[in-house]
DNA sequence: GTTTGTGAAACGATTCACAGCT
DNA sequence: AGCTGTGAATCGTTTCACAAAC
């Protein structure tokens, strides 16, 4: 297939989370106007991104609402659900466990692991903290789809480096550092700090 | 000052945090293709975004790592300290008033709201969660410069309005929801499914 | 010799505008 | 008449390449 902007990406899955909010209001068919109000940009926006993937729509129609839902669950590949498993169960990994609300999109948090032992047997959310010494063994035996790396920093490299060993090709990545991974492996980086800065600097320059 | 691109500024807020860690190892100078090789992009890339800046580096030698961190913070409006009100307190209200990391970086939570008479009163990490009957003017007293949005979907929107009126022109939004804001109002938002969505489709598509 | 700063070129994404279908 | 699908035009960002400074 084709290489498909990560910001076309994006905009598919607003655009799927609003086909749910409109599927639910009960709407047979959306017009690729309305979808573009919701979601912040313009109707020609929304009908180039879909058409990357196909004519899902009928010319003075619109869209059929469940017809579209399921086809953008395809193509994002949701069709499916994921093992994620959390390396690293201090502030952020303890959060992410509580938070819990992957789960109802489709993400099943399996595994929490962590090198300390005085956090190693505890038990999270009816998940008990596994010893991360065997990490690449540990993702296999979890048969981890995600890792979501919420370890300090100066670990992050070394942990993204067995999880390619181990045979896992995506990770949510919470360290404020850049990974250095194979092509093969995606990585999605969320910098809170980054966030609250570029909104210091939107406040500061007028 | 000319319109600078998002992307620019976060790269920005990326330099800042390797070049403290520059400075924490000793280094006097620092070369645009250093900074590029820890932060995953181009010699190029990282003097085009300081160019828009001003010239901060010598010929033939680099930058020097104190004056240019100095110059970036400034750059990123870090020279002050910024109150943070987080409005909802829910899971990640909680995980965020726990977490506590903003603090080392310049950003202090100074209040929690929310509507719930259950939740009023209660003491997170020595504040108290506050009634947000009257938001607008709870924002005002506590001086917030920033708030954390994270109520639930639909309760977004109508908090979003609130902020705006009370004047605050910064919103870190976790609500799954693309917010309507004045232009002189930035938002950031954060998005934990459509991030593992985007990982889904990457494993999905080869 | 090394590395910056920056116009120019290349690239990629968004918007326009309209033909074609319902 | 209404709305999609899409090539063409536009706009913005990144990369190139080199003169200028050290």
């Amino acid at each position: 297939m084709r290489k498909i902007a990560e910001s076309t990406v994006r905009r598919l899955s607003l655009y799927l989370r609003f086909l749910e909010d409109f599927g639910e209001q009960g709407a047979e068919t959306v017009s690729s106007e309305a979808l573009a109000a919701r979601g912040g940009t313009t109707s020609a926006q929304v009908r180039k991104d879909l058409s990357f993937f196909g004519s899902f729509g009928k010319r003075g129609l619109g869209y059929r609402v469940p017809e579209l839902t399921t086809r953008l669950r395809e193509i994002l590949g949701l069709a499916r659900r994921y093992r994620l498993v959390v390396v690293g169960a201090g502030k952020i990994g303890s959060a992410l466990v509580q938070f819990g609300g992957f789960r109802k999109r489709g993400f099943d948090i399996v595994g929490i692991l962590d090198r300390d032992p005085a956090k190693i047997g505890a038990r999270w959310n009816g998940l008990t903290i596994c010893d991360a010494a065997d990490l690449t063994g540990e993702l296999r035996r979890l048969e981890a789809d995600v890792v979501v790396l919420a370890t300090p920093a100066e670990a992050a490299q070394g942990v993204a480096d067995q999880v390619v060993a181990s045979g896992v090709r995506a990770i949510l990545n919470f360290a404020p550092v850049s990974l250095a991974v194979p092509e093969a492996v995606t990585v999605k980086t969320i910098n809170l700090a980054m966030e609250l800065e570029a909104l210091s600097y939107a406040l500061t320059h007028q």
